[in-house]
DNA sequence: AGACAATACGGAGAGTGTCTCCGTTTTGCA
DNA sequence: TGCAAAACGGAGACACTCTCCGTATTGTCT
């Protein structure tokens, strides 16, 4: 890759990521090339489409999943805590900005979704955590139905506008049926 | 309200129940005006935004959340039968077209939503279930909260396009979570 | 029936966002 | 240094939303 382009895309990525913070997933992709300093031409040559472009910012979240991953299943407890403090981190982790839990979770499991590659690793950190619990969850979860369950919970949080207390019961419901 | 203008409200309504049965909740609404055979001026005068066309084409709908509601009450069975009955019924009829669920979920809790009127019907049809089942059900469950939790599933399965046989095992453990 | 408010219509057009096309500029290699 | 390949960037075509206001329709009053 030629080092202009290179340059350009980096500084794309790197505006794309504050922009989808501040205004949401549906931020106008124009006022990104501007932002970035580039054309409209240019940005959509790196990145054809939106998905593109979202799955390049998160990249380097993809890598705060690994650890956060870690951290919760090195907490010592019972598998029902161990659980909740997962499902806390992943509704956290998924909820990059507005609009984000319901991308992420509809791209699981879709094979041609653009943001695919970092749909695995959160797929894999599920495996993890079911894997960590064994016998105490309830036979046959799939880390896409976890995904899907925690992510439903983390898609109405996010258009709902719902904070932490309103979602914390909803997570406990859903890891006691996990457990049943 | 004068006659034309009856008319043509009835007849916007009548086309954008199609519109979006077929294209979604996003569907143009010049689209739905022109097909409806009324100018543009004349479908926002009537309806000035999305969600108060949703909510004018929602109203048949809201009188079958009733008929449902009997339905899935009268079931007889254990609490888990009755649960997930009512489950795949709610999916069912929050599930109208794309983009609904969502859309549905969110409005509840949202007192100044335009769409109100028809979670109010929702809300409703869950404390009824709540107080049918009784002690079965964990206590302190709020009709709101049964709505996030199916909703999400719901939701879930529309943006990623799930059939039943994906949803069933995840409105199961959402039960198990309930009757915990 | 005829006339006159009041009400409603409808489509042109402004505002905003997406995405492409192609003339111009930059880069890297020989 | 020169030149072909690669990349740029912004004008503009297209799509959707929503408003404004001149025109048409309706209901009422005599």
């Amino acid at each position: 890759m030629r080092a202009d382009a290179q340059r350009n895309r980096d500084k794309i990525v790197e505006v794309a990521r504050q922009v989808f913070r501040e205004k949401g997933y549906d931020a106008p992709l124009d006022e990104i090339a501007k932002k970035a300093g580039v054309g409209a031409g240019t940005l959509y040559r790196h990145f054809p489409s939106r998905d593109d472009l979202h799955d390049a910012v998160m990249q380097a979240w993809a890598d705060g999943v690994d650890v956060a991953t870690e951290k919760a299943l090195a907490h010592e407890g019972d598998s029902r805590e161990v659980l909740l403090d997962w499902f806390r981190t992943y509704v956290g982790l998924v909820s990059s900005y507005k609009g984000s839990p319901a991308k992420i979770t509809s791209a699981m499991g879709d094979p041609d979704s653009p943001i695919r590659t970092k749909c695995q690793v959160l797929s894999a950190a599920n495996a993890k955590v079911i894997e960590r619990l064994g016998d105490a969850l309830r036979p046959g979860i799939e880390p896409v139905q976890m995904a899907r369950l925690i992510g439903g919970v983390a898609t109405v949080a996010d258009t709902a506008s719902l904070d932490a207390e309103a979602v914390d019961p909803l997570l406990a419901v859903v890891a006691d049926g996990l457990l049943a």
